[in-house]
DNA sequence: TCTGGGGTCCTAGGACCC
DNA sequence: TCTGGGGTCCTAGGACCC
């Protein structure tokens, strides 16, 4: 086996390019599955924060025909025809599972890119191209036994193709879940099979234009373009879409880099009036923020506070409002940045609209070590400390072990999470018991 | 009654610099 | 090989991903 380092493997051509794409099988609800063995071959849903949206599907769910991202209401009766077992979102049991399950892949090559909670690539470019097959079934083999996972890989020369091969891996339930699209005959039939919507990089608008306009109806009819043609109609990204379908690399493994911009927003369990209830929100979005602001070693510029009503709701009017808070010197400071985000708000309240949703983003983030300090302002030392005992103290305690006096206690707002799982690997209280 | 949350990249266009 | 305004910074908005 020979490697080439990350950076400068896209340059080194001495080894056909191998990517595979790991992808665990319906996450969260296989997550579910792992603890509870009674649910193994029975249909599960997993839904999203306040129990708004189906958000994940066992495969008997999505035989039934009930679509991704579908509000629960709507689908309800369908599911209770079916006997599935719904279930709240239990991102603290997904975090860890998911930790588990890269831990397992990172041991079987030594170029590894997490890409979501549940995907990964895996840069096999120079391993033994004969066997890689099997390599691959390995793989899915064994981090199925240790993780109780299941998952499926795609193999091939780009990133898009990658995808398209994993994507049809699950599909046909290729025999050991493991699609190599290097080793099929006729490459240009499986493309044809694949509709173009289901192109990776291309959503919802871009598949009706190529529709529409250029009778492009499979990945096939898309690789078969002018890439340079398609970069002038729609864009670079298009461009290199292309050329990956064609089996020329053009995406490659990225550094980590720290977050640009940092979000905490969430839909409220009942809708919301007052002010006072706004800013207890918008202070745990903040306190919430900042934590994973501190968490890369960042500070931020500005803070912005968004407000909104429902967009479903036809009797009453959308109002949705947004403003930000400009901080001279860039920072990292809870009590700072609450202070921001309540001056914001006064700006942007108005009382009549039954709030939906509140949030905060964090802009103009840089690194804490690099700031230009404002020459006027006191040095306040204090402030590091405090956030590194705030932090120090959660992380060991709890979340919210120590919070601050306005975010408030009790919430009526709360998001609704009514039937959740334990946290059987997180939590010592939650421990599964044999 | 009930519709998630958190990100990234790219482009266009304006303001401004030399 | 041909030729030549070049360039930066910022913001808003659109598109995509999971």
């Amino acid at each position: 086996m020979s490697y080439e380092n990350s950076k400068e493997s896209h340059i080194i051509y001495d080894h056909p390019r191998r990517i595979a794409l790991v992808d665990c099988n319906n996450f969260y609800a296989s997550c579910e599955r792992v603890f509870k063995p009674a649910w193994q071959h029975k249909p599960v849903a997993v839904l999203s924060n306040n129990d708004g949206c189906i958000i994940a599907r066992s495969n008997e769910v999505k035989a039934a025909g009930i679509p991704m991202g579908a509000p629960y209401f709507k689908c309800k009766k369908e599911l209770d025809a079916i006997g599935a077992i719904v279930l709240s979102s239990n991102y603290s049991l997904y975090g860890d599972m998911s930790a588990r399950v890269m831990d397992t892949l990172a041991q079987y090559t030594p170029d590894m890119e997490i890409y979501s909670i549940d995907e990964a690539w895996l840069d096999l470019t120079g391993f033994k191209l004969d066997t890689l097959t099997d390599y691959g079934r390995q793989i899915v083999k064994d981090t199925h036994r240790f993780t109780g996972i299941p998952v499926s890989m795609g193999i091939a020369p780009t990133k898009v193709l990658a995808k398209l091969a994993n994507r049809v891996c699950k599909k046909q339930n290729i025999k050991g879940q493991v699609f190599d699209l290097t080793q099929v005959d006729d490459l240009d039939a499986v493309l044809a099979s694949v509709d173009i919507e289901d192109v990776w990089g291309i959503g919802r608008k871009l598949s009706q234009k190529l529709r529409e306009k250029h009778q492009i109806k499979t990945a096939l009819d898309l690789k078969n373009t002018d890439a340079n043609q398609m970069r002038r109609l729609y864009s670079v990204v298009m461009q290199r879409l292309i050329l990956e379908l064609q089996g020329h690399p053009c995406l490659f493994a990225e550094d980590v880099e720290p977050k640009k911009q940092i979000i905490a927003s969430r839909s409220f369990g009942e809708r919301v009036t007052s002010q006072d209830d706004l800013m207890q929100a918008i202070s745990m979005h903040t306190a919430r923020a900042c934590e994973k602001l501190r968490s890369q070693g960042s500070v931020a510029g500005s803070i912005s506070v968004s407000i909104r009503t429902s967009p479903f709701q036809a009797r009453e009017p959308f109002f949705s409002r947004h403003a930000s808070t400009q901080f001279v010197t860039p920072t990292a400071d809870t009590s700072l940045m609450i202070k921001g985000a309540s001056e914001a708000l006064k700006h942007i309240y108005k009382k009549g609209p039954k709030y939906a949703k509140a949030g905060v983003m964090l802009n103009d983030i840089q690194q804490a070590n690099e700031i230009q300090q404002d020459f006027f302002a006191e040095p306040s030392p204090k402030s590091d400390a405090l956030m590194g005992v705030l932090d120090a103290v959660n992380q060991r305690y709890g979340k919210n072990t120590l919070f601050y006096g306005s975010q408030g206690v009790q919430h009526k707002w709360q998001m609704k999470r009514n039937n959740m799982t334990p946290r059987f690997t997180t939590s010592w209280s939650d421990i599964p018991k044999v």
